[in-house]
DNA sequence: CGCTGTCAAGACAGCGTTGTCAAATTTGTG
DNA sequence: CACAAATTTGACAACGCTGTCTTGACAGCG
């Protein structure tokens, strides 16, 4: 059967003892005929099964290093159950967060051989329509696992449907259902109340807070957490709200809505850097000063933040190591399709600029 | 032979007529069966290979839709020449590019029934360090086609390794060797030319330039572009230049030093959107009015030019489309691995805020 | 010493497609 | 109308790997 004109990469490149007589990259026979075992061997010692004796083992490694023996993914695939491949489901606003997410995953998934794809769902839509952007997606590329992303984290009708599709997934950042899956998160509600203190102990009385969208529910649990806290430390207190919607457009209403009244807030957490950064650019807008007139905080600690003036304070939430401790759990073999587990990781509030002491 | 434990995503959910036999989704057999016609004939149908009547194709197009059969990537890549994945080689200090490319390779991948891989290396090393990155990637993932960005276009380490093994790709925002490969570019001289221009009809004669960093092509033609014409306008015109990175902090660092001058630009032009943002910045921080006192301009228009107050007057380079169009080069399989095509789309300069005449 | 139990290693049949080539069918021509 | 040529269609063997089953080897035990 001779090949398409396609010309395929060569694996020779770098032998060390080029075949003369093979034409493309070794096959898994290859080295089964250079280790003299049978191919079943090769396969068990690279997917590390057992039944393998250290000596046997050892030869047959030497012959891959020799032939410079990479699997073939779609062979594979193909043969047994896996795809080698996890997919990240998006539908976020932001693009920072975005890329931080992508970030963590392609690590985890080189680190173990795997693919990454990525996909975008609008979720803004009836929860049957959503379901088959779902279906169309799953249809066409057969995952190992999928890392579901906020707003998608929450959503029930996804959930529902990765349920009884019995779709591995992996959710970041999750507030409902929480213990029924595989789960990443931090704990955005002892966030917020940090940052409730961090403005307390800055001196501000008058606080002021810029939700996030409304189907996110880390940006309800930040709120609450912000609120709690607040009125742990004085229960008279009000806290003026305004809705964001995780970008800086929506930021910027905010902010001039806060902004607007006689007494305005000398403190706002905005409930991402996005949002936040459209705050401050209000603040420049009605010549408020910040950190003097205005103390603003925001929570990610992604790349916008360190791309205003004042650098952002913020709670810097490990993003992309959140994203990673995902999709290696997506990986680990050991847990089953419908098992629980659930990992906690630190975050850590980032004072810079843009919070201070009211003047 | 029993399949492992791995629930296998069925196919038949949406089905009209789910059939009683079958465990998994259709396979390219059951739609032949179904057609009353041989595999073959199904794949042509697939593959829209020639030598089909209408009449058959017509009765093969209705099992396909009646069984809802989806072809099978990994048994199609695994007999065939082709891995049905694009992937795009990043070495891009800027989250917000990087992005806006995604979202242009995805969205050709995706309504070509293609899938994206996304694998980020780092240039900034000795040639055969480079080689040895790619060859780690291409050895692992096997693609139809890579998508090229800056300044990966211009490295002349991966041209000649992709060349010499008969990779097929295209290059977005090329430079040098022109006219060799895919290219898909913009007119970055002339953009940077009206830029030049729109300076000057507001009034401005003294001129600023952040470059981006060395190894990035289309930044050397800007800077050009832009100094060229200045010097067509007054040929005694003096620019002063600092050096950026592409990125915010850089982007400070430059402003600092233009603006540290008694006579400090009142006009200065960026090479991108971030270090304009880190300029706009530096304005700040030395109390300077944008555009009052000093009017910047970016390049890219991508998301940061609206996060920043004022909002950016920038260039804006359709991003996405161009990377939209590199992957369809690529899919377009009546090219060649070595031909030449070059698809040039077009700039806009857009006149926001942070431009306007000096005061 | 022979029998069984345990573990290591191999043989072999698919997995769902595509490429090749041969067979079947249609079309054109003298 | 017979026969060659062109075209459509089908049979079948890969592709490179994994799951299952079988054989082989070797120790433990009565």
């Amino acid at each position: 059967m001779v090949r398409g004109n396609v010309v395929r990469y060569d694996l020779e490149m770098n032998s060390e003892a080029p075949q003369s007589e093979r034409s493309g990259p070794a096959t898994m026979t290859d080295v089964a005929r250079a280790a003299g075992v049978s191919i079943k061997s090769v396969s068990r010692v690279i997917n590390r099964e057992p039944h393998v004796t250290p000596k046997l083992r050892a030869k047959i490694e030497a012959a891959i290093a020799a032939l410079n023996y990479v699997p073939e993914t779609a062979a594979r695939s193909l043969a047994g159950a896996r795809s080698f491949t996890i997919s990240v489901l998006f539908d976020n606003p932001s693009p920072n967060y975005t890329m931080m997410v992508v970030a963590g995953v392609y690590r985890a998934c080189t680190e173990n051989q795997y693919h990454l794809r990525i996909d975008t769902i609008n979720s803004a839509v009836e929860p049957d329509a959503l379901k088959q952007q779902l279906d169309q997606i799953l249809r066409h590329s057969r995952s190992d696992g999928l890392v579901l992303t906020p707003p998608l984290t929450d959503n029930p009708a996804v959930l529902d449907f990765l349920n009884t599709h019995g779709i591995r997934y992996c959710r970041i950042a999750p507030i409902f259902d929480r213990e029924t899956s595989l789960e990443v998160w931090i704990d955005d509600a002892a966030a917020a109340a940090d940052v409730a203190d961090h403005f307390w102990n800055l001196g501000h009385r008058r606080f002021g807070l810029v939700g996030g969208p409304f189907n996110h529910g880390a940006a309800r649990t930040r709120r609450e957490g912000y609120i709690g806290r607040l009125h742990q430390l004085d229960p008279s207190i009000i806290v003026s709200e305004a809705d964001g919607g995780f970008d800086f457009e929506q930021g910027i209403a905010a902010g001039r809505e806060l902004l607007a009244a006689r007494r305005y807030p000398t403190a706002i957490f905005a409930a991402n850097d996005d949002s936040a950064a459209g705050v401050m650019a209000a603040c420049r807008e009605l010549a408020l000063d910040v950190p003097g007139d205005v103390s603003i905080i925001g929570f990610d600690d992604s790349w916008v933040a360190k791309s205003v003036w004042p650098y952002l304070t913020t709670i810097h939430q490990p993003i992309s190591e959140m994203a990673h401790a995902a999709t290696c759990m997506l990986l680990d073999r050991s847990i089953g399709a419908g098992d629980t587990k659930t990992q906690q990781l630190d975050y850590r509030l980032i004072a810079r600029a843009s919070a201070g002491s009211p003047r």
